[in-house]
DNA sequence: ACCGGTTCTGAGCGTGATTTGAGGATCACG
DNA sequence: CGTGATCCTCAAATCACGCTCAGAACCGGT
């Protein structure tokens, strides 16, 4: 389960961020508003369960910053503070967050509370942007290159509209690869990403996965490798 | 907007009511643990966005409330309560409570949790409380693929006409895998939906529940396992 | 308090998925 | 054209994960 911290001093965020990752968050750290704004976009490490954030932010005030992630997801928010008098807690509560909790606070109920919020909003999904317009409502997220489709929600893959098994593996790969295609991952970025251990891999492994998903999707070229750095999703040339 | 509120003391509740009143709620009171379950049955006022729990109740522990509406409602619970120590509020929250207020508290704030908690909460109110057999004839919300037939209201499961009897983890499974189709739960997700109290879960239970799903249904192929992620209900073939 | 049904736990097992290793191919660069 | 670095192939070994089964704990109704 996917946290994202939002947390400026680096000692608390580090000492938080390692308790939450012993009770089986996946933490993800930013240290400012834009930061954390940036990490909900699409592709930026989501989508999260929940959001942390504290409201002493250097850049922004907390509030906007909850406000910003109100208008464009339903990604749940707990308010994480100092700020103890009730006309902000009031305040934080009506500008969309779910909890708002008081430092200091006791650990022990900040994950109570993490797991009650995450327990009612478990399912919602899709901490992403609004809908394009025109779109029949229904099958959201589902990416296409030329003969590839790619249904995020029912991790399946299709070829030319035939269906191609993948491993967990394979597929979430090709998924972080198809959110953005064109652009290069470096292969810890993609370790990580797809690994979520940050263990420096001494091995093939990667390399062997892609093989794999390469001879899997019939379309070699699809996935370029990018010598001395990573791969890349080719997109097909397409009509604009 | 309706609240059920649990509160042994008159003059408390009849305070607290009438806030509540003026800010556009229509709230039901409870006297007691048992009063309080009572109403949470079908006709018994409901259905309620928030049920308002004070823990200092005369019949029964206010904890034991909680887990008993949990275990047949997913109704959102606050605790409202004196009790201030931090051992309580892990507990009340690890049982199924959605937030936990301590008194005094303030009535503003009290509001906005409220709020927050019926924001997430509006338009969840499926598989809550089991209509009575012989029903008023509501149109019932049925789901269908191909031989089997799921009625969520009714908490009736038929194959082929015959009806499958099943318990009550293994229809709340069933029904939460059916409300979509296809796409891909995992078991984190699957566990928080459908044992709503957290915890750490460290046992093969869910394995067991889908196992005999499987059987019961005598459909081994309809829940479908993906290995490393979690399970989904194959999607009806549909043509395009 | 008892009883029947439901839910949870723990150990062992099988099946795939994942990783590893060695050698061969390819690339960038002098 | 040579050379080192980087990436790829292929198969075998390892490992994680989900399954089964039986019994224990637990709950709800009588």
């Amino acid at each position: 389960m996917r946290l994202l911290l939002v947390e400026d001093d680096d000692r608390v965020a580090a000492a938080l961020s390692a308790v939450l990752a012993r009770h089986g968050f996946d933490v993800s750290h930013a240290r400012s508003g834009a930061e954390a704004l940036r990490a909900l976009l699409p592709g930026g490490g989501g989508p999260f369960a929940v959001v942390l954030l504290d409201l002493g932010l250097p850049d922004q005030d907390g509030f906007e910053v909850c406000s910003r992630i109100r208008r464009t997801t339903t990604t749940p928010v707990i308010m994480v503070t100092a700020r103890a008098d009730v006309r902000s807690r009031i305040h934080g509560l009506n500008l969309g967050a779910d909890d708002y909790v008081v430092k200091p606070y006791d650990t022990g109920e900040l994950l109570a509370r993490i797991h009650a919020v995450a327990r009612r909003t478990a399912g919602d999904e899709k901490g992403a942007a609004p809908e394009p317009p025109g779109g029949t409502g229904i099958p959201a997220e589902a990416l296409r290159f030329g003969p590839l489709a790619i249904e995020l929600p029912t991790r399946r893959v299709e070829v030319d509209g035939t269906a191609v098994p993948l491993t967990r593996k394979e597929f979430d790969l090709l998924a972080l690869l198809a959110e953005r295609p064109g652009v290069v991952f470096r292969r810890e970025q993609i370790i990580s990403q797809v690994w979520r251990t940050s263990w420096e891999g001494t091995g093939r492994t990667l390399e062997v996965h892609v093989a794999s998903l390469r001879s899997k999707l019939g379309m070699p070229e699809l996935i370029e490798t990018v010598r001395g750095v990573g791969y890349r999703l080719v997109a097909p040339v397409v009509e604009r």
